[in-house]
DNA sequence: CCAACTTCATAACAAAAAGCGATGTTAGGG
DNA sequence: CCCTAACATCGCTTTTTGTTATGAAGTTGG
C-alpha cells in the first residue's frame, strides 16, 4: 500500500510541533485541510495515529514512529530545496572544463582552487587537449568550456569565445641562471643554451620555434621535450636550458622564485587565452558564475603583470 | 519554494531505471503523467533536469543530484510502508505491560524473551505493580496490559480479564534441604524452619499467610522479606529457608537445579494470574499476537507442570 | 539517407485530491 | 457548569493527477 511522502511530513510536523492546528500554521495550510489529510491516513492504514479522545493531539506509539520517518523526509525534502536554490544560484554544479595543458596547469588550475573557495558546492571535471579534441567534446556535449589560445577569425560558427588574456610569451629559465643577472643579452649568449620545449603537437611548441627564430636563432637543441608543466618546471630549475611559455604561467610561477622571465623581445602569436563555449545554449548558472569568476580574475592578473613589465623596464 | 517529495520520487525512478517510460512503468503510472510531472517540475525549478534532445532521457548533473535525494525519500517511504504492515500485522509496536513482580520475573519474563524472537520489532515497557496501581495506570493509559492474579468476581466493570494460569502454591526450598529428600513431611518438621516472605502489600504474602496456616502451622518466622524473586532465590539457596510461591514459578525454577518444592499440599488461592486489558477498546494488532502468544505459552506450560505432577504422585 | 521503431510531449477530458471558510463537537480548565 | 481552545465535519471551489489518443522527435538498421 503506497503512502504519500507529503502525508508523512504533513505528520511529522503535527508531532513536531504538538498540535494539529501548530502543525498546519507551520505547514502554510489550513487546520481542516490537515486534519482530513491525518484522517484519510489513519483510514488507509486502518490503525489509529492519535490517540482518540486527547485535545493536545498525542500521537500513538505507531504515529510517532511514523513522524519519524516523516521528519526524515521532510529533512530531505529541504536538503533538496537547497541543493535547488544553490543550483539556481550557481553556488553549486557540475563544470566539465577542458583546456590546453600548459594554461591549464600553470593559470587555470589555480583560479580553480579559489573559486572552490567562493562557491563550495561546485564540481570539475578536468581534461587537457588542443583545439581539435576540445571542440569535438564541446559539441558532442562532454565538456561544457574549453579553454585555448584562438585567434579571432579562427573562431567556429557554433561556438562563442571569451578572450581572458593576450598570448604573450617570455623566454624562462632557472632563477640563477647565467642568463638571468644580465643586462642586455646577445644572440651568442642564447645559442649557447639548449632548449626546452612542449609536446610537438601544441600550439606552444609552435609559439616556441616562432619566438626562437624570432630573436635571429636558429639553434634548435631540445633536450627535453612532451612534458608536462611540472616536469618542464623541474627540468628547468636544474638545468641551464631555456624554454619559451606564456608570461601569465611564468609570472606565477614567479612567486616560487625559481623560473623567471629574460628580459628579450619575442614575437607574440596573434592568439589571445580565453574561452569557448557552444554558441545558443544557455548556460548553467554555475557556469556563468564561474566564467564572470574567470574574466574577474585574469583581468585582474593581467593588471599586475602589467604592472610588473613597466617597473622591469624602469618605468614605474 | 516547496517542492513536492512524491516529484522527487519521480525523478529518483525515472534515472534509476534509465528512461521515462521504464520510470512510469516502475511507478504503475502512465507514461504522459510523470512526463508532465517533471516538466512542471522543471518549470517550477527553471532548470532542465534531462538533457534535450536526448531520446533515452538522460538527466542533467543537476536532475541527478536532485534524483539521489529522491531515492532516499522513496527508500524512507518504502520504510514506512514497512514499518506499517508490520504494525498491522503486528509484527511491530510497543506494549507497555505491568504486573505482579514476582510472577513477572519468574513466569512473564521467560515469555517476553521466547516472543521478541519470534517478532522483532516489538518493544516493551516494563514496571512492577499490585492491583490498585496497575488499574490506576490501565484507566489513565499508560498500561496496555496488566498481569495479575485475580478473582474472577474481582475483575472491574471497565476492564476485561484473561486467566493464564490457575494461582496455584507451593512451598519451596533449596534442592539439597533436609526435608527436601523425605516422603511425607510432618508438621513439626515444617516448623523448625523460618520463612522467607515477599514483600508485605502483595496478595502472595497472604497467601503465604493462608497457605501456612492451611497446614496448621502458626510458625511465622521471618526471616527475610521484601525482596524481589531474584534476592528470595539467592536467600533460599544459601539457607534453609522455606517459602510459598507460585507454582509455576518453581516450576520454571527448577531447571537451573537449585530450588524445589515440597510434597505438601497448601491452600490455593482462588484467584487465577491472567491479563488484565481496558475493556471496550481495539487493541493494537501487537497487543493480540501478544496476548495469544502468552495464552498459549501458559497452556503449554499448565500441561507441563500437569505431567510433571502425576510423575510426582507416581501416575504416569 | 531513409524507413521503421522507440521514446517522449501534448491535448482533451474525467477523476481524485487538496484547498478554504463556516460551523459543529468535545476535552480541559477555571 | 460554562467557556475556551482544539479538533472534526460539511459544502464548495480549485488544483492536481490520471487516462487515452495522438503528434513530434530522436534512434536504429539496413
Amino acid at each position: 500500500m503506497k503512502l504519500d511522502s507529503e502525508h508523512l511530513e504533513i505528520l511529522a510536523m503535527i508531532v513536531e510541533r504538538g498540535g494539529l492546528t501548530e502543525g498546519a500554521e507551520a505547514l502554510g495550510k489550513s487546520q481542516p485541510s490537515v486534519s482530513r489529510t491525518i484522517s484519510n491516513l489513519e483510514k488507509r492504514l486502518g490503525m489509529p495515529l492519535f490517540e482518540l479522545g486527547r485535545r493536545p493531539l498525542q500521537p500513538t506509539h505507531f504515529g510517532r514512529a511514523l513522524a519519524e520517518i516523516g521528519l526524515r523526509i521532510h529533512n530531505l525534502n529541504k536538503e533538496a530545496q537547497r541543493l535547488a536554490y544553490h543550483f539556481s544560484k550557481g553556488y553549486a554544479g557540475h563544470i566539465r572544463i577542458g583546456g590546453t595543458p600548459i594554461f591549464m596547469d600553470g593559470v587555470i588550475s589555480h583560479m580553480l582552487a579559489d573559486f572552490q573557495e567562493r562557491a563550495d558546492g561546485v564540481q570539475f571535471d578536468q581534461s587537457y587537449g588542443y583545439l581539435d579534441s576540445l571542440l569535438g567534446n564541446l559539441r558532442n556535449k562532454t565538456l561544457d568550456m574549453a579553454i585555448l589560445p584562438l585567434r579571432d577569425d579562427q573562431t567556429p560558427m557554433d561556438c562563442d569565445f571569451r578572450p581572458l588574456i593576450p598570448g604573450r610569451n617570455v623566454i624562462a629559465c632557472r632563477s640563477g641562471h647565467p642568463l638571468a643577472r644580465k643586462g642586455p643579452i646577445t644572440l651568442k649568449e642564447i645559442d649557447a643554451y639548449s632548449w626546452v620545449a612542449p609536446p610537438a603537437n601544441s600550439p606552444l611548441f609552435r609559439d616556441l620555434k616562432g619566438a626562437i627564430t624570432s630573436i635571429g636563432s636558429e639553434n634548435f637543441k631540445f633536450t627535453f621535450s612532451g612534458g608536462t608543466l611540472a616536469s618542464i618546471q623541474s627540468f628547468l630549475v636544474r638545468t641551464d636550458c631555456l624554454t619559451v611559455l606564456p608570461y601569465s604561467v611564468v609570472y606565477l610561477m614567479k612567486s616560487a622564485g625559481q623560473i623567471v622571465s629574460l628580459p628579450i623581445k619575442v614575437s607574440h602569436p596573434d592568439r589571445k587565452l580565453g574561452i569557448l563555449t557552444r554558441k545558443g545554449e544557455d548556460l548553467t548558472p554555475m557556469l556563468k558564475t564561474f566564467i564572470s569568476f574567470l574574466e574577474e580574475q585574469c583581468e585582474n592578473l593581467e593588471c599586475r603583470m602589467a604592472r610588473e613589465t613597466r617597473i622591469a623596464q624602469g618605468r614605474p
